[in-house]
DNA sequence: CATCCTTTGAAGCCA
DNA sequence: TGGCTTCAAAGGATG
């Protein structure tokens, strides 16, 4: 690892998406409402005959001085350098946005192709609508790409979540698992099932390693980004969050959960997902009924490998599971009467 | 192009 | 505080 911080910072996310509710229908609206800002920009900057509308947003003459206006900016800077920077802020207002977000700039701002986006003569204009003549399809395109690059500098930069230890073993034993023979065709799901198990089955010694890895990253990544929190990524993926909510409300709510059926008096008999505070693996087995259970076995690593309970059995036996209530002993009893 | 799959662990949210 | 959800990685599959 090189540079640790740089492999965090790899995506950007829309600053106000906290704002938007939960409601696909408003995540669409509020897209649709960016892009005909977006297209409105493109239109504004297209059109620019003059610096009006720039001063009329209110923007700052942010190069009319050096400093204090813009500290970052430093020492001295010749007069034609000003010069030059003002023709250009005064130009493109999203110019403005992008020096004040990058104290860099310099090395990675290219102009707009001004020059081209202008009509070919000033006093040019559109024989239909009697306003400017329009920039050509291209410069569009062009001012397009500019733009998506201005947001790309305004958005907030995403710093993802530290590697657990589970996520380092991943990383560092994934390449190892698809060099072995007949892996490389496996697909990234099915390895990580792999490694799952190969994890449960790491010595406390190995696994320790590993947790002490991710305690220094937990703690480089405190170091580096005060303040952070795991909330800030979170409902990014509104949609793919409304999706999951919806099937789990559609699922069987009222199920026993390792806790309610063995007590925390027996904590030992609790399955692994309950032992870590998550969905029980069991509540899950049974949810989706008997008729589910025989045509869709539990995935590899999910449920079907309980280390701590013997998951119920899905056979068409009566033997009757311990932990199944009354009123689905009754049930199981009736169904298997029935089918012989 | 976005999301799913699949795993574990950490952290956030909600009642 | 318990229970639940989301996000980290990976990359092929899928809609």
């Amino acid at each position: 690892m090189a540079d640790e911080g740089l492999d965090e910072v790899k995506v950007f996310r829309k600053v106000d998406t906290d704002t938007v509710d939960d409601d696909g229908e408003d995540d669409q609206l509020f897209a649709d409402k960016q892009d005909v800002a977006a297209e409105a920009e493109i239109e504004e900057e297209d059109g620019i005959q003059g610096n009006s509308s720039f001063q009329s947003l209110g923007t700052p003459s942010a190069f009319s001085t050096v400093s204090p206006a813009v500290p970052w900016m430093g020492g001295y800077l010749s007069p034609a350098y000003q010069q030059m920077m003002q023709s250009m802020t005064l130009m493109s207002p999203s110019f403005y946005s992008l020096m004040a977000n990058q104290r860099n700039i310099f090395n990675q701002f290219k102009p707009p192709d001004v020059f081209s986006q202008l009509p070919s003569s000033s006093t040019a204009t559109d024989p239909a609508t009697g306003g400017p003549i329009r920039s050509t399809p291209k410069s569009s395109k062009e001012n397009r790409r500019l733009i998506k690059e201005e947001k790309q500098q305004n958005q907030k930069p995403l710093i993802k979540k530290p590697l657990n230890a589970y996520m380092i073993f991943m990383k560092d034993n994934r390449q190892k698992v698809l060099e072995e023979d007949g892996n490389a065709s496996k697909q990234s799901a099915e390895i990580n099932a792999i490694l799952g198990k190969r994890w449960q089955q790491l010595p406390e010694e190995e696994q320790k390693i590993y947790f002490e890895k991710a305690n220094k990253e937990k703690e480089e990544h405190a170091r580096k980004y005060p303040g952070w929190s795991a909330r800030d990524n979170y409902a990014i993926h509104k949609k793919k969050k409304t999706v999951r909510k919806i099937e789990r409300n559609n699922e069987n709510s009222d199920a026993k959960k390792c806790r309610a059926r063995y007590g925390v008096a027996q904590q030992d008999l609790w399955c692994r997902h309950c032992k870590r505070k998550k969905r029980c693996l069991l509540v899950d087995s049974e949810g989706h009924g008997s008729d589910d259970s025989t045509d869709s076995p539990p995935t590899p690593g999910s449920g079907g490998d309980l280390p701590d309970v013997k998951p119920h059995t899905t056979s068409a036996s009566p033997s009757l599971s311990s932990t199944m209530s009354a009123a689905a002993q009754q049930m199981q009893n009736f169904i298997w009467n029935e089918c012989n």
